[in-house]
DNA sequence: CCACTAAGGGAACTGTGGTTTCGTTAGTGC
DNA sequence: GCACTAACGAAACCACAGTTCCCTTAGTGG
């Protein structure tokens, strides 16, 4: 998978580079089904047989696509206030899920997981690693005693995300910002209620 | 699409049957890519040409799958308290998404309402259903005044579901029975506390 | 019960996504 | 700067999903 590590030299790593980012080039234009390697490598102006040599399948390429982008990642807010910084988390995922690129991206790579569990692992990984960046504006929203003591910080962060991938995926309705911010305000509202506490989950 | 209509004695609708429930069984083993409509025919004891003819692509088999799904529906609760029938809302799609088949199925049908748009329109229509037959007990919990005046029933109930889906397609964290609890609680929370009334939706 | 035609099906055909072969290029280590 | 070999690439090749052709079956209407 992680691939160009025995010979880090020039031109594995700028073949890589550049069938990643037509990759991702293709999969905007065509989606996850009609993706063709053959295109992809015509785009990368790279021979056919090194990407199917090198990554295999579609899946396996969109996997390595995923470790790729899970490397560069988005700074976090920090307001000193948790509704502020969930807002800010909120409207950052939808400008990414509406834009188009990304957008398109990310749809692909969602599809890609539900049919190989290497692009699986990459996309679970990729989440955990984003969730896990915005974590700490909960804790210091439960520090500040803004939030029970207790309070599963991931699960929040997820509530916030969940309704707009929710409409992505399934329903189809616009992710706008109204659609953003109150997801932010149902995910704060829910973590001041102690539904993210281990003990009061089911009541 | 909605085929069968010019001639529904015996043959058509038999047919169509027999292709739908094949088309599910390789779903489900299969998963939308890696779908032979060739072995889809096998399975239906039916011509490969019949197929190709009647449905065309995958896409469209999908489509058609899916408004059949679309008019088996199941009984909502009542139980006279809003946290109650969330959870009762929330269990039934834990459910569904954790059973081998039927999990696998709607994977599926998401992922293909992602390639195509007749099969992504149904789909959307398909939740639209599913959600609208559940809003009954959020109008319920309005008309008890156990929820504010102007409370967005549809988004109550998407809310409860949202958390799900979003750990299925996107984390891939389990789906068990206190994640449906959690996002029952939660949507619970959230609509108590005014988050899907139109006035204060962005605070 | 018969003529009519919508729908189904077997088999041959084709185009394209993917594979194999083998010669070429370019980083690496001394 | 030279020998070594990992990685690349052009072209021929292959298999099979999808299409076409044309004949057969079976609901329909009188």
């Amino acid at each position: 998978m992680a691939v160009g590590a025995t010979r880090p030299g020039g031109r594995t790593a700028r073949v890589r580079a550049a069938v990643l980012r037509a990759a991702g080039d293709a999969l905007v234009e065509h989606g996850f089904d009609r993706l063709d390697l053959a295109d992809v490598a015509r785009r990368a102006e790279v021979g056919k047989t090194t990407v199917y040599r090198r990554w295999g399948t579609v899946a396996g390429l969109v996997a390595d696509l995923l470790t790729d982008m899970a490397e560069q990642s988005l700074p976090r807010a920090d307001t000193g206030s948790l509704i502020e910084d969930l807002r800010a988390n909120a409207r950052l995922v939808q400008r990414t899920l509406v834009d188009p690129r990304q957008g398109a991206l990310f749809r692909a790579v969602i599809v890609a997981a539900t049919c190989d569990p290497r692009a699986a692992e990459a996309l679970h990984r990729f989440y955990a690693v984003r969730i896990a960046e915005w974590t700490p504006c909960v804790e210091q929203a439960v520090r500040r005693a803004e939030l029970p003591q207790g309070t599963d910080a991931a699960e929040v962060i997820r509530a916030v995300s969940a309704p707009l991938y929710y409409r992505l995926l399934v329903t189809g309705e616009p992710v706008d910002e109204a659609t953003a911010d109150r997801a932010a305000a149902a995910a704060a509202a829910a973590a001041h209620a102690g539904v993210y506490t281990p003990t009061s989950g089911s009541n």
